[in-house]
DNA sequence: GAAAAAACTAGAATAAAATTCTAGAACTAG
DNA sequence: CTAGTTCTAGAATTTTATTCTAGTTTTTTC
């Protein structure tokens, strides 16, 4: 094998590794040694690669970030009319959510404090991640079907009542999980959004 | 001064001192030693009050919890009709965000890891404002004002966009105070959970 | 109201953990 | 081929959290 490709594999191990401590235990308790241990990895590599502890939970942070990104949009774009692409948000986040309850545990639940150099690379996933929702959603508040409102509204009423369902569903202090009610949940999204 | 209140003072200099290094700079990031100076108070005292860095972390959290629990239930309980009740929680979910935004940045973007003492007193907080919500919904969903549905998603519909869109703007990505949109949350909250 | 127990403060000492450093191996480009 | 770069390794160091011992103040008990 390549050592680009021991490399790259050698990273993974690292992040999987981190995500499963971090999930469990959270950032703060989970040491560099398990890390290192769980993913067998010396102490030099990964400071080499992630420079330190928050430098991994950023890295995770930022893939999660595009998945999540990317997986929203291409459910979305898959549906040229308003009703069911809102639907489709938030069925595909229910889904998201139960089918990888780490990651999302991860994401959902972790505001990580970012380098520069990550904002900056958060900044324009935000920004193109934003363009392309603008894509979808401008020509449906054209022609009526969605109410108009300040841009950045629309995620948050779409997705947020899913994701806040979520994270108490993934700290346990709900039982069902996302996916068991997502039909009442994309109802009421639409609902929130659409022109009455 | 007696000394209930010298200690009780010393408690609460040593959260709010906590409260703004872990805003700033991330649970991780802050050290012991900043809040101890911050705070002006001594290894030991800080020890044997909180037991280690979690346990301020801990105690922030559910004096958080409780706060925000209280207020809520305060600006709901002002009302009987259905629609003014839920507008106001999502008009106070605004205002508490804006007004208190280092708070709400701590409760909205870290999930705490609890120790087994903290989860059984949330799970208590959890239950008893579960309990005092029931009594509010439970008529207006009887009478067809709301919508039925499983109980637990109703807070999430109500507050989770309004909540989503405050943690986009407490880590700077959105630029409009909560307190500016509430019209537009309150009405799209309202429209998620009414009977048609 | 004296004696004993408990709560609290203080900071030095210790333990635990993160991070740096030095050295060498593996690869890459000129 | 060789000079530079990237990567691996783990020992050494630094940083930071936590424990411990001792003394003080307050509360409780008899």
């Amino acid at each position: 094998m390549s050592r680009q490709n021991r490399t790259s594999e050698l990273k993974s191990r690292v992040l999987s590794a981190a995500l499963n401590r971090f999930t469990e235990t959270g950032i703060e308790r989970t040491n560099v040694g398990d890390i290192l241990e769980d993913a067998d990895c010396s102490v030099g590599s990964l400071y080499h690669h992630f420079g330190n502890k928050e430098g991994i939970a950023e890295a995770l942070f930022i893939q999660g970030s595009k998945q999540f990104n990317q997986n929203l949009l291409d459910a979305l774009l898959r549906h040229n009319k308003a009703e069911p692409g809102v639907k489709a948000i938030v069925t595909w986040c229910c889904q998201w959510v139960t089918e990888q309850p780490k990651l999302a545990a991860y994401m959902l639940s972790r505001e990580i404090k970012l380098s520069e150099q990550a904002k900056l690379e958060m900044r324009e996933l935000d920004q193109s991640f934003r363009e392309a929702l603008i894509r979808w959603f401008a020509p449906r508040i054209e022609s009526g079907e969605l109410k108009n409102l300040h841009f950045n509204v629309y995620v948050p009423l779409i997705s947020g009542p899913t994701l806040e369902y979520s994270r108490m569903w993934l700290t346990g202090r709900y039982t069902r999980s996302p996916d068991t009610i997502a039909k009442v949940m994309a109802e009421a999204a639409w609902q929130s959004v659409r022109e009455v």
